[in-house]
DNA sequence: GTCTATAGCCAGATAGAC
DNA sequence: GTCTATCTGGCTATAGAC
């Protein structure tokens, strides 16, 4: 195996380690089985634990960001907008499902990890949204809403049934194959659900 | 200090300690130090750290059951028990808000912890709400929608910006005064933007 | 019940042979 | 680059004096 397959190779192992356990849950031993090497080698590529997460929190962050950018700054109409996020997003996260709840919990254990990189990559987007949705409820054709609220229901519709999966799945008492299911079809019906509330009749 | 002072001041110190760094980021000296007491001493209350973690989750989860229990068994017309969820449950997680975060983190760390605590608690309550949304789907008061996803949807608005707090206010760009503010406006406006999108005009 | 001291274990990190 | 063996520190848990 070439180093870059072997860096890669770890990265991975890790990944599905730190995601499933945490940070402090993760053992080194485990990530060195998972990816059939040996534990010296985590630390001859990595150096440390501490900078073996930070790679995979980057990652995780690299692979959440440029598709909530994209979204975001693409010039169309809101409605278009909504439906592009939600189906985007959920089918994104589908094939990362332990991202955001370790996102979630790493940023609650260590808040300023983030410091400013989302200003940074989003701020004048975010901007331009509100701009937006702003002049829409001015001009008549939609309810009045402020744009923080408006962001943070579209967001969390669709990404909190999968931070919140074991609970929703006891509650609503679905397998895994029904509740997989359920997260499909909400990539239209969260767009439905908040287009119908915004839209005057 | 009398014996259930001691317990109940470890299980205080246990709580915020467990809350904020999860059971595998907690260490025991910490928890000691908070409350003050010595290390021994929490061995000698509750044996080990398993069983104090243990009882600190049970006391989350006897925080925030009660309160939807009430409010989902409560016979009422739905967009009463709509608004009564909003409000009663955006209010209580003010007053705990590290919870959400730390039971979505340790369930998701182990699933099983669960098992069946939800399913014997809410299972019928659940299924009786089902019903009345069907109902009013089926006589034309409402929007036809999923109850599994009207439920998702509520859930979601509610309690999602806790948990996704220092992601929310990095995008957002709200300090602390701010965001408490944005929280407290959720309690009415979660429920306006529901009923909203359910209403037939 | 409360403390000090320490046993015993396990994890991250490194030394050094190959 | 890759491995084995080992160091070092920190953690849970307990023994035992008071």
């Amino acid at each position: 195996m070439s180093n870059q397959d072997t860096e890669q190779n770890i990265l991975n192992a890790a990944t599905a380690i730190f995601q499933s356990k945490g940070m402090d849950g993760a053992r080194m031993q485990e990530i060195a089985d998972k990816a059939k090497i040996n534990k010296a080698m985590l630390h001859y590529y990595y150096r440390s634990k501490q900078k073996l997460f930070e790679a995979v929190f980057k990652t995780a962050i690299s692979i959440m960001a440029p598709k909530l950018r994209e979204i975001i700054e693409k010039e169309e109409p809101l409605f278009d907008k909504i439906r592009h996020f939600t189906n985007g997003y959920i089918s994104l996260i589908n094939k990362h499902s332990y991202i955001p709840t370790f996102i979630v919990h790493e940023l609650n254990r260590n808040p300023h990890i983030l410091q400013d990189v989302f200003i940074k990559q989003f701020g004048d987007s975010f901007d331009k949204m509100k701009v937006q949705i702003n002049e829409m409820v001015e001009k008549g054709q939609i309810r009045s809403i402020e744009p923080e609220h408006l962001i943070m229901n579209v967001v969390a519709m669709s990404i909190f049934p999968f931070v919140a999966k074991p609970i929703f799945k006891s509650v609503l008492q679905k397998d895994d194959k029904e509740y997989q299911e359920l997260l499909d079809e909400r990539k239209t019906h969260v767009a439905d659900f908040v287009i119908n509330s915004l839209k005057i009749k």
